[in-house]
DNA sequence: GTGAAAGCGCTAACAT
DNA sequence: ATGTTAGCGCTTTCAC
């Protein structure tokens, strides 16, 4: 048996010596150094180059030494693409936001990856752009790279987004929402709870005809957290025997200052009386108060204003704006303290599979209780 | 010859027959199907279920067919690790970003994954958070996964950095700063030329004491491009003839509403003949103008203010905000028109090389000419 | 503490 | 149009 393994290693050997280049449309630039490479060099074994990464202090000091000068020499960095396809652990965790322009999806990424990197995870950030047919693509370029955990953003998923997470075989978390039936686990918020809180917070002031600004929809993009913001402030005014009807959805997603702006002004079209709005996010809520300041209503007197998300500039505008504020970069932290864990190959802790991380009503400037 | 091959495939055949399970630390979760259980179901070889995802016209119909269901039926999904490993195509493409909270970045990022989506490539995005011990472990970890082109931002990096780039053997793009001597190639505009612009902008409308607010520096983090911005703007002034020392360096970077509230009150205390400022960034004019109508200062009136990106609300600010745009998004996309030919092996023109994407003043409302 | 062997799942190159 | 073979660069496993 050994003297044919040799032949049949002799054989290969002299096939080989003739194609030097393997793949010429393989990326230019000179050839990386590989672990063998510094195995040589190092005369030692490729496992002790492989340790010299993973397990440093198994090593002999002489031998340590030996090995860290051939890797710098060579400026050797390994490839992680062979280690994960040995190891099979990507060191991935792939993260599908609807945008980065939203600053409070930034935060997300940044908690996330600060809790993350303790354990060396490198992070995969895909974006939709709203758009309904891009998570299912994002899903699957992500899962061609065997991410060891997957975070997307609400429960809301078409057919085959669901299929694919469900069978994935890897920790799923739903960011920001918290569907009653998760895939896997969910960290977030009720957004519908967010609306009836500005709802009953407008009505407990006294504000009389309430509207509300979100986002429109079109054919291949939505906002599903903003909608069912819109909802639970429908059921509340609705559940108040109020007026509910003063809803206006404007513009495609995301939301924007101008959006908001113009989204008042319809609702204003629509129903001169409105005493108070609530905006589907802050920056729709800025955008409704500088066209209050172009149309001289006065705010909070002629019109109250509470927005969601308590985005920085909330607290700076004159008057500061009232609104719902979510710890985002929390949202992604604890995200993080959830895989963690698993990804040890510990067992998820039931309590941990649905975190709530709550919201916290801002009452600033832009809200005040009316005069009747 | 044929024999021993014989021999050797049964004898390891044998071993591997004994551990069905090669990593026990392996992710968890149902292994998943490869492209050899896909080969057996559809009974074809293996490479002919590779051409059916890499060039499907050259399968027969039929075979395409018969392929495409046991795809299906298993649920396949390529592995992209050993694809990367096996034809040195990682199909990544690393961006190095300061932080995703701001905007002006997070378009960056939109505009290059719009740019790069065609070829199929997928953006690694690493952010730094302004640390400048972080750019370096971030360059390490994307070469990791031996990206086949590199996108970092500015052109101030250590002197490690500038070495794993320049080595790394594939194009490295230095995005909005447009460094002399690239490492590479360039793609962005003059940050000093911006500070310049202000300063001729104010001392063109007549303005007299002019400061300006940027942010400051700690140990570990920098803003240099905000720093070049205040660098030029002093050059315009001294250059003229006028005082240029009224430059407030405060907080740590990123710039926020808050910081430049504070660092124009700083700036008044300074000096409260101030009648203009530019900021480094809209954030801080926006948080600027909020201090001013806290203080009842006019603006244009008693304060012109000029800022930087032309962020979304500096047009929608009463009176908008005066600014100097540069077209973030088309950075990004004009970096992935420069890449895709490189990637594609063709020779870099040496025209693009070196990018310019220019700047714009935004006139508006916050400056306006000063009644002598 | 170190090494040898085998194989992770795919594709380039060549053969038919 | 499809198949065969030999690796890509690493890590697991097990032997010493």
């Amino acid at each position: 048996l050994m003297k044919a393994r040799q032949k049949v290693k002799r054989a290969a050997a002299k096939t080989s010596a003739v194609r030097l280049q393997r793949n010429p449309r393989a990326i230019p630039g000179q050839r990386k150094a590989t672990i063998r490479d510094v195995s040589k060099l190092a005369r030692v074994s490729r496992m002790t180059v492989s340790r010299f990464f993973s397990n440093p202090d198994l090593l002999l000091p002489a031998t340590h030494d030996r090995v860290a000068r051939a890797v710098k020499t060579l400026a050797f960095v390994p490839n992680r693409a062979a280690g994960s396809l040995s190891s099979r652990r990507s060191g991935f965790i792939a993260l599908i936001l609807p945008s980065l322009t939203n600053s409070n999806f930034a935060a997300v990424a940044h908690g996330l990856t600060e809790a993350i990197r303790p354990a060396n995870y490198q992070l995969l950030i895909g974006f939709t752009e709203y758009k309904v047919g891009e998570e299912e693509r994002q899903i699957e370029l992500m899962l061609a790279r065997r991410p060891e955990a997957i975070v997307v953003t609400g429960e809301h998923h078409s057919r085959r987004c669901a299929a694919l997470l469900s069978a994935c075989g890897v920790p799923v978390v739903e960011l920001s929402d918290l569907p009653r039936r998760p895939i896997d686990m969910a960290v977030g918020f009720s957004n519908r709870e967010i609306g009836r809180m500005a709802a009953e917070h407008l009505m407990s002031l006294g504000y009389g005809v309430i509207g509300a600004v979100g986002a429109g929809r079109s054919d291949d993009s939505v906002d599903h957290r903003g909608e069912e913001r819109l909802r639970g402030f429908e059921e509340a005014l609705k559940s108040a025997g109020r007026r509910s009807d003063l809803v206006v959805r404007h513009g495609i997603p995301p939301l924007s200052y101008e959006r908001g702006a113009e989204g008042l002004a319809v609702l204003l079209a629509l129903e001169p009386k409105v005493d108070a709005v609530f905006t589907v996010s802050d920056l729709a809520a800025v955008g409704a108060m500088m066209e209050c300041r172009r149309r001289d209503i006065a705010v909070p007197g002629g019109l109250g204003v509470i927005g969601f998300g308590d985005f920085d500039i909330a607290a700076q505008m004159v008057p500061p704006l009232t609104t719902i504020a979510v710890e985002f970069e929390n949202l992604g932290r604890q995200t993080g303290n959830v895989l963690l864990p698993l990804l040890r190959g510990e067992r998820a802790h039931p309590l941990s599979r649905r975190i709530d991380v709550g919201m916290r009503l801002m009452q600033r400037g832009t809200t005040a209780r009316v005069a009747k």
